[in-house]
DNA sequence: ATCCTTTTTTAACATTTGTAAAAAGAAAAG
DNA sequence: CTTTTCTTTTTACAAATGTTAAAAAAGGAT
């Protein structure tokens, strides 16, 4: 439990007896390489921890895939429409390799965050760090030519290259895999 | 105070004294038209709710600016990095027609969330709704084109063109103010 | 109304990126 | 080891977008 013990830790330190309450809700599952954890149009009922593996959260339309999420060890998964508005989320997350995670009942969370004070504002951490990431990555994306956002990638997640194909990591990037390899080429 | 008590509500249904906890916070400002309210490199002290007048967000980057974010009535204002980490902000706000508006503390805030399980919940759903808001932003950016962005901008937020310019909103759908004369040529 | 300033559009050209298809390379299966 | 399948690179061409500069249009000020 580690992975996900640090990870809840890193968001907003709890005191033992309110770290006690999350943990008790959390339950360790396995799933195998490719295993879809979460579809497109259903409202989960779960979040995750991921203490092994890695997933990649994209959308669909027209036969196409956008990548827009790449979390591993230490992270958490969800549907945020399901787990903010519990609404059908507009995201399919399927996990890259074989998987250990730690469960927790969406219904669960709610419950804890609307009784525990703590938990309350770790909810409150979990989802402002999340919001800066997302606005941080957003603004990067209209600034940072795709060379760049490649080279920062790697550096900020160097096994990346080794865990995911790189048709997923071009979509990541906003471009074809043609011109990812383009990027590549320039690049030696 | 319509816009911003309506906004209040809208986030997280508060009882009456956690309402009156958090306006008691409130403090009434005007500022005129181009007024700076935020200035990147700078740590905040305050957010604001929007009673009335539009706001943009936007980040430089050799000589060019770039516009993330409008808001109107009925919004927030913070700059994310003060609001969640006390850090320096990465935005420069402007507001681009006088403005009345509510200040609050920052620290007032935090107090208030630290101590309060309602304004605790109700901070958290704060970050839950812009972090959703957020992420599907960034995701239409990927999928959709910028005519289509642009249509959408339009039906979402009709006075926007009266009220903001061209070059402003080239810049929110990343393009530039060529290619959005171009598709709006297009366009009759 | 006229002048001045700012905003928006248009034009020509260069660059980037996408598309489709083929070739090369790597990984998995027999 | 060979074959099959999947992934990545390359090529040629088309389409979209950026750049720079000039023209046109719109708004304010006197």
């Amino acid at each position: 439990m580690k992975n996900v013990l640090n990870k809840i830790k890193r968001v907003y330190d709890l005191s033992e007896e309110a770290l006690s309450l999350l943990t008790s809700r959390l339950r360790l599952v396995n799933f195998p390489k490719g295993y879809i954890l979460f579809e497109e149009g259903r409202t989960e009922k779960y979040a995750y921890f991921i203490e092994k593996g890695i997933a990649r959260a994209f959308c669909r339309k027209d036969d196409k895939e956008i990548t827009f999420w790449f979390g591993s060890e230490g992270e958490m998964l969800f549907s945020y429409n399901s787990y903010i508005s519990a609404k059908p989320g507009y995201e399919t997350v399927e996990l890259l390799e074989e998987a250990i995670l730690y469960e927790v009942r969406l219904s669960d969370l709610q419950e804890l965050f609307l009784n525990n004070l703590e938990l309350a504002n770790w909810g409150r951490k979990l989802a402002e760090t999340e919001l800066i990431k997302t606005e941080e990555r957003f603004i990067s994306y209209q600034f940072t030519p795709a060379i760049q956002r490649y080279e920062e990638l790697l550096n900020s997640n160097p096994d990346l290259l080794q865990r995911v194909s790189l048709g997923q990591i071009a979509s990541f990037l906003g471009v074809t895999q043609v011109t990812l390899s383009r990027i590549r080429a320039d690049f030696r």
